[in-house]
DNA sequence: GATGAATGAGCGTTCATTCAT
DNA sequence: GATGAATGAACGCTCATTCAT
């Protein structure tokens, strides 16, 4: 491996462990509670450095929602290993009732971050929060699809808005066991849906 | 009226009239967003006023809180007046569903109020936040009840989650419809509703 | 005198410091190389209180501009009462020539604050460090019409800018003689003055 | 041509590009409002590399100092290939309104460099934008010494302060007809100067 | 009780300069 | 020699809170 190799990698690593970073701690306290040194803290980075990899700190906001939706394609490509949809379906719910201690403690991490960002006069990176939920209900409505549902549409928002619900629930009433009662209730529907005019 | 009484009554509206400030504009903007002096200039009191009826801005954002409370008592209340514990519920989702515009506009007042407060590290706020959900979510379960259903609390934490999902996505999204179409599933659901250990 | 008008009359007062502050430490330093914190440490307020009179640094600027603007006022005003117009030309010249010493320092206060200003993008700042000039060129132009003089604005042209350039060459040069000897040369000529046609 | 040559080359053509640039951008924007990076940029030289050639911020300021200086001396050397000092002089003002249009949008590259860094309590820049003028001073009162005049130091500082003053003026008021007709008023000024103590 | 004014800690951002390779 | 990356001090500005009257 050459210097400039070497060097660039180097960079890209500070970079990556910017976003990082940032990911983690807009999640746990949120974009406005959050400053800049918060992250580059974290991140282990000087302050100012943080400038030479992002212009503002938006740009790094919006880094931390491509690092989600990131994660939700990492998640989604493995789950379509599975060759049957519906266990697809099935592998996301149970992947989000896992991650349920840290639903109850921060809430899903770009639920969160939309809510919060949709409270902004200038849309922009409201806009993005939403792109990466989007995402998400096109996943869902092709596997409901590839099922043979009639509205394959439908069925995802309300399996994504089951998702978003139980998470705020669990977070604001700081209870994991949403995650699982809910996650359980939606595994069973999933399991009964049969017709191609059924209902979650 | 004895001059002592004017004076608590003039003080007392220019108290609600702060509250009923906060909450608007809290819930437009989000609690960081909003400045108290946001706050003062809509409620057209000065500054250095509020903190004659508020010690601090949380002060406010709790009264805010109380007053998401309130109406929350009113409509529960108006929905009382209904004989059958199903009407009084589709009552609920439609309320819910007429304010579909703001709902994707600003989302649910208590559910973004929480998002946000749970974001901190203090939790006393945030466990008022949670408190009012909790109010709706034993009102709803006291419905079910009534109705003879096997699983109360869980119907309701079901319907109040598909509530929370339902403004999240319409709000990330900025589409109104959300809410009609899972407001209209949700009441298709209610009706459906018979056995004692039927599911929503 | 009530409370109420002491209060008033302090707050100006601190305004009215911070103009005076500003005007001088603008001059000897400059728009960029003055922070908010000079003009507070010289105006003895605190930072933070500037922003309660002035919403930015330029606001504070423009009220430099304004201080400058009113200084010229106050001297022409008292040349005014002189009767003859070309008595008070040179009672402006002579003004000039008393200020050599800061002149060499300096600048015209006037003159440096419209070469910084001129160089933003902006120009909101720099047309009104020019409407200030031009009320120098308009008040010396009035003088020279009531000489009776055929080209009055070229005149008063001539004239300010002779004061501009002598101004910036004592600058640079740190010569205050030159104040003294073009100021002699401009009064020479003013007595000059004779025929309507004649020229500085 | 060696390799060793063909880097001095090439690394002075770098240098060379610098300074133009700094040159340029100085005084379209001024020294406070220009950064290293808009000078690199305008170069095409990495921002890092500057300091190869400059130890400062200053020091890059002094080249380009140097090269008004040298734009300078171009142009009186030219001038000189005239033989008569009058006609010399007639040429430098008829330069000096050719550039009329880069007068009113931004002034004089010497002169306005000099009014901001004579807003420094460090006097050594300054002091070589008062040599840089100093210079044209000299050179001026060379030719009217050459003509025979009895106070040729005088006239110079008269003529080099007309353009001063002509220069802010014009840009302040960002009228480039302010050059043209104060340029008349000199050319016909030099024109009428007959007698060995004739005055501008 | 009421309120304009005051306060200071802290934030996002910039930039000349230095460093490691 | 060359350069992308790093650094930290400083700036303009905001705002919850307090104060004086």
């Amino acid at each position: 491996m050459t210097d400039s190799v070497n060097r660039r990698t180097r960079a890209s690593q500070k970079r990556q462990r910017l976003v990082a970073a940032a990911a983690r701690v807009l999640h746990e306290q949120g974009v406005e509670r959050t400053t800049l040194a918060d992250i580059a803290r974290e991140a282990e980075v000087p302050v100012g450095n943080v400038y030479y990899y992002f212009k503002t700190k938006d740009d790094l906001v919006l880094a931390a929602l491509s690092e989600h939706r990131a994660y939700l394609a990492g998640l989604t490509g493995r789950l379509e290993e599975l060759a049957d949809p519906r266990e697809r379906l099935k592998g996301l719910v149970e992947a989000w009732v896992e991650q349920r201690e840290v639903a109850a403690r921060r809430g899903c991490p770009t639920g969160t971050l939309a809510v919060e960002l949709d409270k902004r006069a200038d849309g922009t990176l409201d806009a993005e929060a939403g792109a990466v939920i989007r995402e998400l209900l096109d996943w869902a409505g092709a596997q409901f699809r590839a099922l043979g549902m009639a509205d394959p549409e439908g069925l995802a928002l309300t399996l994504v808005s089951a998702y978003q619900g139980m998470s705020l629930l669990a977070n604001a009433l700081r209870e994991p066991e949403v995650m699982s009662r809910e996650g359980d209730r939606l595994l069973a529907r999933l399991d009964a849906l049969r017709a191609p005019d059924g209902q979650l």
